[in-house]
DNA sequence: AGCAAAAATGACAGCGCTGTCAAATTTCGA
DNA sequence: TCGAAATTTGACAGCGCTGTCATTTTTGCT
């Protein structure tokens, strides 16, 4: 039925060992005899037990993609990064599964033990918030469980991926600057998320360095919620001095923010420029398509599992990988009339 | 180190193939021999492994959730689905991976055939169009994998859930002609998925119903993007009798049709009036929220894994499960003003 | 009480691979 | 040319569980 290892053996007239050497790509192996090795399993169309060498072995070839789903109900930006950790996880036939984690609540931290030793996973992904809960990074370490990051609060001796994100947002606060605004409001996201503080920290950066003074009613908490964005629209737009541009620390409060401009009248960009951040695919579906930042889930997800895997195969130095931002000026940003 | 079914056999004073017995629900074991074996089980926190279970046993307690991902990339609606599976199946105790296949190339069945044959799948979840590519079904049958379908064209020996979306989209129509609308055009899905045809469908029908003529420059093809919906829009917006209400297959494409009105200054509802299908929570984000069909998409994934664990646990039997949908009147629709 | 049938349990091999360690082969310097 | 070291290969056990089949215990009936 199903064409084993020891049918290789056979057919190449060496020991299965050799053929597992062979498999895991060891070093010792006369070359010779793995180029035989490696045509009789093509040509038999020979493919490992996923659960044999899990069982036998000490790897499982199985990483997990871990996130939070309090705060991400199916989101596309992780169905992104899933896409992206599937796509290397393919290239180096390591099998991938999703791990929804529900971060508040007491087991928690259990429900990645079980995880990890249920399924022997040799790795994971850690999505935002994950990267930066203590509790579980060190549960990971205990179990020695490798890990990559995306956009992970602390830098040190992390692998993964990130961009920064605050140099982004102070770049897009200066673009509203230059367009003549002096009234820019923030829509933060949720409190402790490395995102939040970032763009925020680039918001006032950008304000500052233009010689604008900061002012706390211009900063308003969101929730990375469209919703969100509406209720801070809405408490903003009662301010005397209404502001006359919006950063919302993401596409889906300043759809919010769009959202209530349009609920009381205000036409985007005239009365009222609004940019977002993350360049979700909703960012250009909008009317008028909204100016952002380019945040390439996919390619984040693809780099952070590459790293994930250089560690496990224990191919060279995995790394902390920097990827550029790029700013997606739109029509929801328009110079301040006077 | 790990706790094993013989810990348990041991702690219990039975054989491991009696404590397997148990952990597998097997018939004849003695109720009070099944209470002491639970009680160990839960006490020493014995959790089985599934390397071992898939390489001795005939099963995997592994379903996969296959998706076509030439025309569906990252979308929101599989997101949900997926979170959907992934509910019903922790609630057995099974595991889901994620594989995304590219239906267009050939060796699209032998992707199968890997996924199959490597990780010993014991059945999986086919979202369209998927669901109708009788390569993939007679395929899957071959190796005797059990599967579920949702949305899929052909109803007959089936299992999983659908909805009646003929009916639902000649609600929608109906509801466009109780608004006066006589003008009322189509933008297609992709040709051969199942959604085009019963929507379509169902736009006809209406209309039929109201002894409004079809008129076949109404109807234009799309591709369930929302790039396609811009296109489709300006052609129809070309036409010398415009219509009055478009009805797009889908919400990415009505997002484009409202894009593409915005664009050449047309008021939505005032001077069009459009709705769409599937309530995504682009929905509601838009301006003005759209009328639209509310497909319950993580329901249905759950439902849909709920009725392939029946089978695959022999519970029963599952069957094609039926899903009401449910008119999402909002504000993109208005009466046509004379 | 006694016996056949049914129910419950156990012994044992083996799923397909890898880790350990020993054996065979090759390499290389003197 | 020979021996020690390095390289390459193989034998074998066992990972944690389940399938098969044998054995023991219980049940139901006369």
């Amino acid at each position: 039925m199903r064409v084993r290892l020891e049918d290789v053996a056979r057919a190449t007239g060496v020991s299965p060992k050799t053929v597992s050497r062979v498999l895991n790509e060891e070093p010792s192996v006369k070359e010779a005899t793995r180029q035989k090795v490696l045509a009789a399993m093509e040509s038999m169309n020979y493919r490992p037990s996923p659960a044999a060498r899990g069982l036998a072995g000490s790897r499982s070839f199985l990483v997990a993609m871990l996130y939070d789903n309090n705060d991400n109900p199916a989101s596309t930006y992780l169905a992104e990064i899933q896409d992206g950790v599937l796509d290397s996880c393919e290239a180096h036939r390591y099998s991938m599964m999703v791990c929804p984690l529900r971060m508040r609540g007491k087991d928690f931290v259990r429900r990645v033990d079980a995880l990890v030793t249920d399924h022997h996973i040799d790795g994971v992904v850690l999505t935002p918030p994950l990267t930066d809960n203590r509790k579980l990074l060190a549960r990971l370490q205990e179990h020695g469980v490798a890990y990559a990051c995306i956009s992970p609060v602390r830098h040190k001796d992390v692998v993964g991926v990130f961009m920064d994100e605050q140099k982004a947002a102070s770049d897009l606060v200066t673009h509203l600057v230059g367009l003549g605004h002096r009234c820019i409001a923030h829509v933060v996201g949720i409190a402790d998320h490395g995102a939040s503080r970032w763009r925020q920290a680039g918001y006032k950066a950008a304000l500052t360095a233009a010689g604008l003074a900061i002012d706390p009613q211009y900063i308003v908490q969101g929730g990375f919620t469209f919703g969100s964005g509406v209720v801070a629209a809405r408490q903003l737009f009662t301010l005397k001095r209404r502001p006359t541009a919006i950063f919302a620390a993401n596409d889906d409060m300043a759809a919010g923010v769009m959202w209530t401009a349009n609920e009381i009248g205000l036409k985007v960009p005239r009365d009222l420029s609004v940019c977002g951040f993350d360049d979700t695919p909703m960012a250009t579906q909008l009317w008028p398509s909204l100016t952002t930042v380019r945040q390439p889930s996919r390619e984040m997800g693809r780099l952070a599992a590459q790293q994930l895997l250089l560690q496990l195969r224990g191919r060279g130095d995995a790394r902390l990988v920097q990827i550029p931002y790029e700013l997606q000026l739109r029509a929801s940003t328009a110079a301040v009339p006077d």
